[in-house]
DNA sequence: ATCAAAACATGACAAATATCATAGATTATA
DNA sequence: TATAATCTATGATATTTGTCATGTTTTGAT
C-alpha cells in the first residue's frame, strides 16, 4: 500500500498542509479501496466518519429533492477530498456519493485526523481556504441556476467538463455521463437534456457516439443563450 | 463607542472564539458605521479588506448575472459577519452588499484580524465550522433552485423570512422587501413574483399592505407545490 | 449470438414562466 | 399638496420547459 507522505495526490488538497510525521501516522491507519462505476460511497443521511481522498476516478455528489429527482451538486475528481464538511461539523452527510467510473480512493478515519484540525493551524487554515473557494463556486452556481436557461446551463456543463477532464486520444470528453446525469447536473428533465444535446449536435457544437461526447465548437458553446 | 469584548453580538459569530486580549485589541482598531437603507456596503469586484460585523439591520448579498439581473444569494442579519470568504482567500468580493434597512455595523480591518486566523486555532476552527454550515445551506439552495417551482421557492422564502425575522407587533414580517427583491431572492421575473404573491393572497396564505406582508397560513405555505 | 433491460430519441401536448404593454397605487420630494 | 418617479398589478401573448407516449438503439447478461 502506498504511503501518504509520498503520495503525489496530497498536493492537490489540504493534506499538503500536514507535516511529515502526521502524514506517516495517517498513512498507518488509512484504508485504500477500489470502487466500481455505479457503486455508492455513502448516502445522504449516513455518517461518513472520516474523509475520502480521491486517487483516481470521478464521483458525483447529489441530493434527492422533494420531487424525487436527484440533483448533482458537485463532481469530485482526482485529488479532491470528500466529506470535509461532515468532518468539520460532525454532522451526517448532506449528499450521496456515487462513482461515475472506476475509482481508487483512500479513507482516513475521523479519529485520526480530527486532532490535526484543532491543533495544526496550517491544516485548518488550508481547509478553511479550500472551503471558502467551494463556497464561492456554490454561490455562482446558485446565480446560474436561478438566472440562466436550461440550454445555457447545459452548454456551461459541457464547457466545464471539457476544461476539467480534457479529452481522450480521440477527442472525446474525458468523462462519460448518461443523459440522466447531464439532466441531473443541469437541473432539468432527462428528455429536455436529450433534446438540447440533439440540438447542439444539429448546430455542430458537439458530436456524440453513444455516451461519448466531443466538443466541436467551444466558442459556439460559450455563445449559447 | 462600544467595546468588542463586551458586545453581545460577538456571541453569534466566530469572534466569540477570540480571547479577551484579542478582542480588546480589535476593539481599538475597529470602526463603527451607520448605513442607511439602500446604501451599498461594497460592490462585486471590490476589495473589502476586512470583515463587517452586523450589529443591527439586514443586508442583501447579490450577484449580477449575465442577463443583467441581480440574484440575491444570501440575506445577512444581526450577528452575522460579512466578508469572511474574501478575508480567508484574500480575493476581491464575489458579491454586492446592499442594506435593506438602516444598519449599524462594525468594520474590522484585515490587518488586525488576519493574524488571528493563522495563530488562533479556536478562531480559525470556528470560522471553518461556520463556513461548512454555509456551504451546506448553499448546496441545499442549489437543489431547490434546480428542482422546485417558482411558486414553491417563493413560499419557501416567505417561510424563511418568517422564521428568521419573526413579526412586528401587528403581525407583519420583521423585514420589508420590494417585489423586486422577492423576485431576486427566488430567481424569477418581478411580474411573476407579484403574480404569485397575489395568488397567495387570494388563497388566504398571506395578506399584504403595501410592502408589509403578513403570513396568514404557515402550514398552507408549507404545502404549496 | 440472443434476448431483455436500460438508455436514448422524438412527437404531441400541457404547464410554467417570461415578456411586453398598460394602468393604478404609492412614495419621495420640490 | 402637487407632481414626478417608482412600485405594484394584471392582461395578453410568446417562449421555455415538463410530461406522457411510443419507438429505436445500445448495453449487458446468458
Amino acid at each position: 500500500m502506498s504511503k501518504c507522505e509520498q503520495c503525489i495526490i496530497k498536493q492537490f488538497n489540504s493534506l499538503r498542509a500536514l507535516g511529515k510525521d502526521d502524514l506517516i501516522r495517517i498513512s498507518g491507519c488509512k484504508t485504500s479501496k477500489f470502487i466500481k462505476k455505479g457503486e455508492i460511497l455513502f448516502r445522504e443521511g449516513e455518517s461518513i466518519n472520516g474523509v475520502y481522498c480521491v486517487k483516481d476516478g470521478v464521483c458525483k455528489l447529489s441530493k434527492l429533492s422533494a420531487n424525487g429527482k436527484d440533483q448533482i451538486v458537485k463532481l469530485v475528481v482526482r485529488g479532491d477530498l470528500i466529506g470535509q464538511r461532515s468532518l468539520v461539523t460532525d454532522e451526517k452527510s448532506n449528499l450521496t456519493a456515487i462513482a461515475l467510473n472506476d475509482m481508487e480512493i483512500c479513507f482516513i478515519p475521523r479519529n485520526e485526523i480530527i486532532n490535526d484540525l484543532t491543533n495544526n493551524a496550517n491544516f485548518s487554515l488550508d481547509m478553511l481556504q479550500e472551503m471558502a473557494k467551494e463556497l464561492r463556486v456554490a454561490d455562482n452556481i446558485i446565480v446560474d441556476m436561478a438566472q440562466k436557461s436550461v440550454k445555457q446551463r447545459l452548454a456551461d456543463v459541457l464547457i466545464y467538463l471539457y476544461e476539467t477532464f480534457n479529452t481522450d486520444e480521440k477527442g472525446f470528453l474525458g468523462v462519460m455521463l448518461s443523459r440522466e446525469d447531464y439532466a441531473s447536473l443541469v437541473g432539468t428533465a432527462t428528455e429536455s437534456a436529450i433534446r438540447i444535446l440533439s440540438q447542439f449536435k444539429k448546430e455542430g457544437l458537439i458530436s456524440t457516439t453513444g455516451k461519448h461526447v466531443k466538443i466541436e465548437d467551444l466558442e459556439g458553446l460559450r455563445r449559447v443563450e
